[in-house]
DNA sequence: CTTAATCCTACTTAACCGATAGGATAAAGG
DNA sequence: CCTTTATCCTATCGGTTAAGTAGGATTAAG
């Protein structure tokens, strides 16, 4: 095991949970590939998971898995056999963070009924418009949109 | 089984999860339960799990818990016995969203190495003033926590 | 002393995260 | 053509969590 997975911590007598709410680590090394690719890929051109893998430390068939959900959405392209590897298909700038998190982490809205691509009904909510939590979420969402938004792969380079 | 909980769906080919980020039904039946005991503390003085319970369509063993973290968290406080039942101890316009979030869900941050409360040191991360996700995440929580602390119970009533 | 409420500890179940395993497919180069 | 080396794909495992459940201990009213 490469990382130690540290799920929850006990300080005095609270429970944290860093499971929930926490950046995953499929996200967290998503970004770190990316990077990684755009930091080396005009060198060499092509990247192999090994590579990354092994500069990273990160567990190489997780990160396989990880590139190719990159690659069916289109962040990048790959090329097999001996010699190949991996390449972004767009710019590091045109890269948005938004675009990121919704493929590797998922909605970024905290409930179903605010999020903009994975809208959900309100199962215990009888009229959204009037609900204080709704309105709540909303506005986190916007900022946190907002941000993520305003953000590209540059930034982490 | 009262409510239906439904962690992943599966939308053509990406697998959603709403599991994470995800706002928890404890952090969801702990907010309707000070909703419903800011509303209706005045009038009878006691409101006990049952009513809420039902009222809200709580599981009422796991509303018991909830309720007990919130004690112990200092929100509310309870008399036992006959004709007992939990009371605010705060007005609603004193009790921030930010403690309650915290004490329900846990760290605002979405990594340990930008939580306020419960900082932990990044791992993989040489540098963190010079780490841009660190920046990014920094960017995101200060945000969240503006909002969190702009609003109070009061605005879910 | 019965009733009715909170308090407390432990357990169950389904799900997911992170990681692994084993092979299928594809391309380069001798 | 065949070996090597890379991505692609499916399936599974172990540990952990969220959510809910069970059963009783404690406390207080009437």
């Amino acid at each position: 095991m490469i990382n130690n997975f540290k799920p929850t911590k006990s300080i005095g007598l609270t429970k944290i949970n860093y499971f929930r709410i926490m950046l995953s680590k499929k996200t967290k090394y998503g970004l770190k590939a990316l990077t990684y690719l755009a930091r080396h890929q005009n060198d060499e051109g092509l990247v192999s998971i090994g590579d990354i893998a092994k500069c990273e430390k990160i567990s190489r068939k997780f990160l396989e898995s990880i590139l190719l959900s990159l690659k069916k959405a289109g962040f990048l392209n790959a090329k097999k056999g001996k010699g190949g590897g991996y390449y972004l298909i767009k710019e590091a700038s045109e890269i948005k963070m938004v675009d990121v998190f919704r493929v590797l982490e998922g909605p970024i809205a905290m409930l179903p009924c605010v999020s903009l691509n994975y809208y959900e009904e309100c199962q215990d909510c009888p009229d959204e418009k009037s609900c204080g939590l709704h309105k709540l979420m909303i506005e986190v969402r916007d900022n946190t949109l907002k941000i993520f938004r305003n953000h590209t792969l540059q930034d982490l380079v």
